[in-house]
DNA sequence: TTGTACGCGTTATCAG
DNA sequence: CTGATAACGCGTACAA
């Protein structure tokens, strides 16, 4: 075989100009050692002359890997899913693979994308919120390791998410018992996702626990679009709610700003949480009471988990619990 | 419960199955309406029934495409590179590619990664700021199209970012014309990055066009850890300064805040001006004047230009330049 | 309409 | 220490 007319240098245009075999090229990329210090170092040269990189796709196809994970989120608003990105590409980096990105959101053929990323990677990690069917998740599970984030639904899957029903208890009880407010209304939609369901699990719970009646949810989505309707629908109904636990920062900044606005004081005459703690959660005036999750420390995890998973694939399935932080600022009523 | 085995259907046990030739399962997965109908169902329902996805890598080995681009960014702090993302993705799956994402902060190995890179994708995008040596840059260059983020340093190599120089003069003589600043503070390293030196321009330019002489930069870098320092540095000068104009939104709200938290007027007394527009920036009080980059059409225009030039290789390297808005808030002295 | 056979670029085994 | 060669899984001329 003699060198092809395509500019890429391969394997054989390298062995051809330094006189050696492609088998030796091979070895002086991957087992330097093996190689005669003066045939390896011609063979560098050659390299370097030629500027050649190996093809990953032959690579991948004679290592039987593709030294690739597939991270499949909705979307990259807000910094919950940079910083997870960040974490597994780190973990995933420190395995020497790297990370396939699809970002659902706006997309009509999900199921279709997944199924194609599952040809391209060693293992797939799946947010819970990705419109994804059941159907698709089993064909790539039987393919290869899944872990899912933030859904604990399917006990059959292994997943990882960060603590919410004890964080959201905890946060409740300090809403009616250090700052006494007894009508508190729950922001978001626990049917929307599993971690939602859970934060309200929370709230109701601190309820139960106080002798107290939860209210039910008040509907939204994690859009900061909502925070206006959410809180003229506050507003007009007079006010009845003396706090407002919502589903994440977004809305409650939202929230907050807007009865700021309409006058209402704030921690005052009403309490307002959040739930990431968002740079602007510290930046803000009053201080924005929240929940802090180690979102980049989980994400790392999750990568290190599959790393694992690829070297032994008969593990049971675990669920992953990492705890959160409660950051209380001045929203809740603390100085 | 269905388990990964690790060794997954091919082609050949689709084909095996269905009574049919490999051909015959490739064609009805590209081109089925060269195959009869009947023989079509078949193949189809074996596809199901076994599951099969075919392999990514040998896929890009017969086809000669990665269906990939490569994309090298710094980190994922802040909303800059995570919209840069979405709007790439986005554009890149219009083209039928998936994104690999290289997060270079707290590697040391950056080169080696960058190559190694190449091998696996068809294009590759790389932000200024990444410590990546000319000789890698040249090497990549060789083999694919490259395209550089928000550094035109190189005119040989084809360059997207979004205006600086006009967007910060505009800013300056804001703040000089309007508000009557007299003793303005540029913070940021314009050496750190190509965007800060075109800002600093800019800041330069205002001034000159204004007959004042523009102090030297305060050096910080994109942290907000850098914000105290900056503004301890303000407040100990005896407050010189009527005006800080900050490199980024991060280190403008650290700095305000320190301010603020000093008992220093903002802006009654100093004006303080972001660039970005954080989230955080119109929840703050008072609101933070910044300037809003169109960061998400720009990540897909770039991935429209490089589909382009992944069909044709052989067009002279542009210089895409976007436009930003100059968005006024109250830390300017506006009301 | 369907099948055969080869090429894609690398790795790894096994002789030499 | 080095070389020849067989996989790896898929797409596609070319034949039938």
């Amino acid at each position: 075989m003699v060198e092809s007319t395509g500019r890429r240098p391969t394997i054989y245009s390298v062995a051809d100009r330094a006189g050696v075999s492609i088998a030796t090229v091979s070895r002086v990329l991957r087992r330097p050692g093996e190689v005669r210090a003066s045939t390896r170092d011609r063979v560098l040269a050659v390299v370097e002359e030629l500027g050649y990189v190996p093809d990953g796709a032959a690579r991948s196809l004679a290592v039987k890997s593709h030294e690739a994970h597939g991270l499949v989120l909705p979307e990259l608003r807000g910094p919950y899913y940079a910083d997870l990105l960040t974490g597994y590409e780190q973990g995933a980096a420190e395995g020497g693979a790297s990370v396939v990105v699809l970002l659902t959101h706006g997309k009509d053929d999900v199921d279709l994308l997944v199924r194609r990323l599952a040809g391209r990677v060693d293992g797939m990690v799946l947010m819970g919120a990705v419109p994804v069917s059941t159907g698709t998740v089993a064909a790539v599970r039987a393919k290869l390791p899944v872990l899912v984030l933030a859904d604990r639904h399917q006990v059959s899957v292994e997943s990882f998410s960060t603590e919410n029903v004890r964080s959201a208890e905890q946060l409740t009880r300090h809403l009616i018992d250090v700052h006494g407010r007894r009508t508190l209304r729950f922001v978001g939609s626990p049917e929307f996702a599993d971690d939602v369901r859970e934060r309200y699990a929370g709230f109701v719970a601190a309820h139960e626990a106080a002798g107290l009646v939860p209210a039910e949810p008040v509907p939204a989505t994690f859009r900061e679009d909502d925070g206006p309707r959410v809180a003229s629908l506050l507003v007009e109904d007079g006010l009845g709610a003396d706090g407002v636990v919502c589903a994440n920062d977004e809305l409650a900044l939202s929230v907050m700003q807007r009865l700021l606005a309409a006058g209402v004081d704030v921690p005052g005459r009403i309490s307002v949480t959040g739930w990431d703690d968002v740079m602007a959660a510290r930046y803000v005036t009053p201080g924005l009471t929240t929940v802090s999750q180690p979102v980049r420390e989980l994400g790392r995890e999750v990568a290190v988990r599959m790393r694992a998973l690829l070297e032994d694939r008969h593990s049971a399935p675990e669920q992953h619990v990492l705890p959160t932080r409660l950051v209380l600022r001045q929203s809740c009523g603390c100085a």
